[in-house]
DNA sequence: TGCAAAACAGGAACGGTTATTGATCGAGGA
DNA sequence: TCCTCGATCAATAACCGTTCCTGTTTTGCA
């Protein structure tokens, strides 16, 4: 049961992801596929580094470059978010829902912040700026539990 | 009247920033005024390169690792807050009170949002993480008004 | 199956930032 | 006032994440 709840929804994404790739005309090839199951297995929140390293291993081929653009294509029309911290790399998440992340500024461990209602930010946001809003992001630092012993 | 009110400001501003720098150890020194004022004549939300080429307008024997440094001091104290965009540079802004910057994933450009009400934001991630809560930033982009033409 | 366009691999180059090193400054004590 | 020692600074090399470039391969389409 909860295993076809969750069948069921990862169909419905790899639909969404298709249907993404189709609109914008970009061609769903291998690499870029290694990139997305790279992403979903790394969990967390991988950096471009990360991502490569896995994607590696199962095709030692692919080159840092091509996860750099595949990333780039991959956000550009809507599939994954690109997060970017103080001092350090950029790190990307799968559009699967809405939420908000924080890192670890002493071990960059980056954790879900469950239950923060964002509301109608972002309509109070456009209705305050001429500009035409692309993105908002919150982006939230500080200790870890475990970094707050040591 | 108005004159007058900014001046206070200033001064309350100036001792703030002067106890900051008492608590912390850390000296006021002469390069690290002329960034601050630097940071105050540049307005907007100067680069580290901004910055370095007014203060060296005045000072052409500041180098800009002393700039880099400088910046750092002054954010590790709570003077001033930087916040990085993807592909731009680290921008900094003085810490005179909480607002809302959108900048312009085209020219680059930086504006403030007004009206935008961040009410308990803060205090709810702060009840719902184990994290010890250090910065919370919400950053947003889009197409400035002139952009959108072009 | 053949062709044009898109994507890729590999590696060099770039730009923002940090680290290093020796010189200089400045607060506090003799 | 002069000295001392730690903090700060200037200058520059090094670092690292990212982008760019070139020739090659793959893909979509006729």
């Amino acid at each position: 049961m909860i295993e076809d709840l969750g069948r069921a929804m990862i169909e419905a994404l790899e639909e969404d992801i298709r249907e993404k790739f189709r609109r914008s005309g970009y061609t769903l090839t291998s690499q870029r596929r290694a990139v997305l199951d790279a992403l979903e297995e790394a969990g967390g929140h991988p950096s471009t580094e990360d991502v490569y390293l896995i994607v590696k291993q199962k095709n030692p081929r692919v080159a840092l470059g091509t996860v750099y653009q595949a990333l780039s294509v991959l956000e550009e029309i809507g599939v994954i978010t690109s997060k970017h911290w103080a001092e350090s790399p950029t790190r990307y998440d799968l559009n699967v829902r809405p939420h908000l992340d924080i890192r670890c500024t002493r071990c960059s461990q980056v954790s879900e912040v469950p239950g923060v209602e964002l509301g109608n930010l972002e309509s109070q946001i456009r209705q305050n700026t001429p500009y035409e809003v692309q993105s908002t992001t919150l982006v939230v630092e500080g200790l870890c539990p475990n970094c707050q012993k040591g």
